[in-house]
DNA sequence: TTGTATGCGTTATCAA
DNA sequence: TTGATAACGCATACAA
């Protein structure tokens, strides 16, 4: 049998309405009442329960996640954080794996306050009803009806180009996914190509295709990269596996890490600390992120007033062991 | 507003237990009055309100999957497998990526009928009470008050060397982590060297350490074997991403897979069919795994006989192209 | 076969 | 400052 605020009332020998107020920390009953009643409770290990809460307040402090695909391991720093950053508020969060619709399923079956959700807008066919919703993703071009929140692409290219500006490389290559199908990916390399432009190094604009996102996809585009002439002084990887394939390339070739080929890397999470070569890296670092999310759907959920649609976040650079002054002006 | 059994008992002019009793598909309503409520049901958009049921049935029909570390892309199948088994069932899925007691305390608070628990057993230091828990993880050595389910590590290795001594196959090599710490890695090693034993191949027993588990560990790890002579003519990887390392460093020596050396790869997960070449792998079916996982922990939820507390689940070998006859007998 | 009444554990309203 | 009591939405024992 599990311990009700009746149970802690008859021990206390107060009546139960009371204990509730205690247990929610009412300025309506004493210091020693409320003292006592708390004593009680912990000790007959009193655990509220939810669902009896729930019918009275028509309210669950609950936040569904819906993380349609498992993969990268940014996604999943991301998951973990936004976990972290929920234990400072009053909102619990669950997760789910599965495909939309069935993820939307359980969602409104345990009638969640709000939900967040990885990827596109258009993943979400079922209607939500009245619940509000934050989306993670690319707020690209095409109109979403839910808030988006999103990392500032171009301006972490910038700023990428631009820390490797002014410690005097010129010669600056980007290794990416190039792919016309995920709009991410775009962002990063227009965003790159913008940026050396307007560093006037539109001439050293150099985009090596990885052909995917993964490790090796960085690795082999690295050495395909090195066999050509005028290599470069200094690399800007896509993301953190394509970073972590392009430094294993290097180091294979006895090329030096920053000496001889400074890199920066696209993304901005703690692992990024722990490579072969501490990675100076630029994005919106993953906590600063979390704590977006979270903030965002909270407050879509506890204010009326709409929120901006588009929410697009400044990235840091975070300087590292993996860039320095490019060879020639040692 | 929210549509209840009571809206619907207006409409339909029943009383709302009888709607109660339609919408349980219980035999005491007759066939007609329940096919209009389920009808009036229907177009009035009516949800359960689960906090209700829950509040008078002491169940919720959840389960919580407690996965402290995201990482390794088998357990990730692993996970998606899980949730798409409970689907059929009348069971759902609620995921924590967060620390045990902090996971712990969430599912407490849902009050889920059941935990499954990835990892060490010992990792559950918060009372469970009475709540029913199925721990996947390596059974080895120490005690474990909660049952687990495990593969049988040993006979996957026994059905890897067999299918490649079928073939004709006598210098067979192991490449994996040999890390005494972890469990897992041991009973794959010496599953290995039990297998060859059993073939009397003691003398061709060759094990290579990747020193890691990740891709470029098998890759570098193949580049030193290559070098020694007496080259392996079969070689089993200890994991999925060893295995992709292997395959990869054998392409780039222009070594040909399965005419020059054949692989086997340990982990059975379809990834393994769509690598570059499509891999013959031995080990526990992760559908079949996440099965038996779902079945597990439903059944010691609803009977109360105690189940056996080490279920060790049986290995398939599932035969791709990465296995063919050794050069010698071609 | 259908309807009435009760209770699940909690919050909230009102009275004492 | 405390207590009694009515909801919340549903299942179910019991009455009709």
């Amino acid at each position: 049998m599990t311990v009700t605020i009746k149970d802690i009332a008859k021990v206390a020998g107060v009546s139960y309405s009371t204990v509730s107020k205690a247990l929610n920390n009412s300025p309506l009953v004493k210091e020693i009442t409320k003292r006592k009643i708390l004593k009680v409770a912990a000790e007959m290990g009193y655990e509220p329960n939810l669902a009896a809460k729930q019918l009275v307040r028509k309210k669950t402090d609950v936040i569904g996640l819906m993380w349609p695909t498992i993969e990268r391991i940014v996604l999943a720093t991301l998951v973990t954080n936004i976990s972290k950053a929920f234990e400072t508020t009053s909102y619990s969060m669950i997760l789910s794996v599965d495909a939309p619709e069935t993820a939307m399923d359980t969602f409104k079956k345990f009638q969640v306050d709000g939900m967040i959700v990885f990827g596109e807008s258009n993943s979400i066919t079922v209607s939500t009803e009245n619940i509000p919703v934050v989306i993670y993703g690319v707020s690209g071009k095409n109109e979403s009806a839910y808030p988006i929140i999103d990392a500032n692409h171009e301006a972490s290219m910038q700023k990428a180009v631009q820390h490797l500006v002014e410690l005097g490389h010129r010669r600056i290559a980007y290794i990416g996914h190039l792919d016309q199908e995920d709009a991410l990916q775009s962002e990063k390399v227009e965003g790159y190509e913008k940026a050396m432009k307007h560093f006037k190094l539109d001439e050293n604009i150099t985009i090596i295709n990885s052909n995917g996102l993964n490790w090796f996809d960085g690795y082999t585009a690295t050495d395909i990269m090195l066999e050509q002439d005028k290599r470069p002084t200094a690399i800007i990887g896509g993301s953190y596996d394509i970073s972590g394939g392009i430094l294993r390339a290097l180091q294979e070739k006895g090329v030096q890490v920053p000496e001889d080929i400074s890199i920066v890397s696209y993304d901005n999470i703690p692992q990024m600390a722990t490579m072969e070569v501490p990675m100076t890296c630029a994005g919106v670092p993953v906590d600063v992120l979390a704590e977006e999310i979270v903030h965002s759907i909270i407050e879509r959920i506890e204010s009326d007033e709409e929120i901006e649609l588009v929410k697009k976040l400044s990235p840091t650079l975070t300087e590292r062991e993996s860039t320095g002054p490019p060879p020639e002006i040692l």
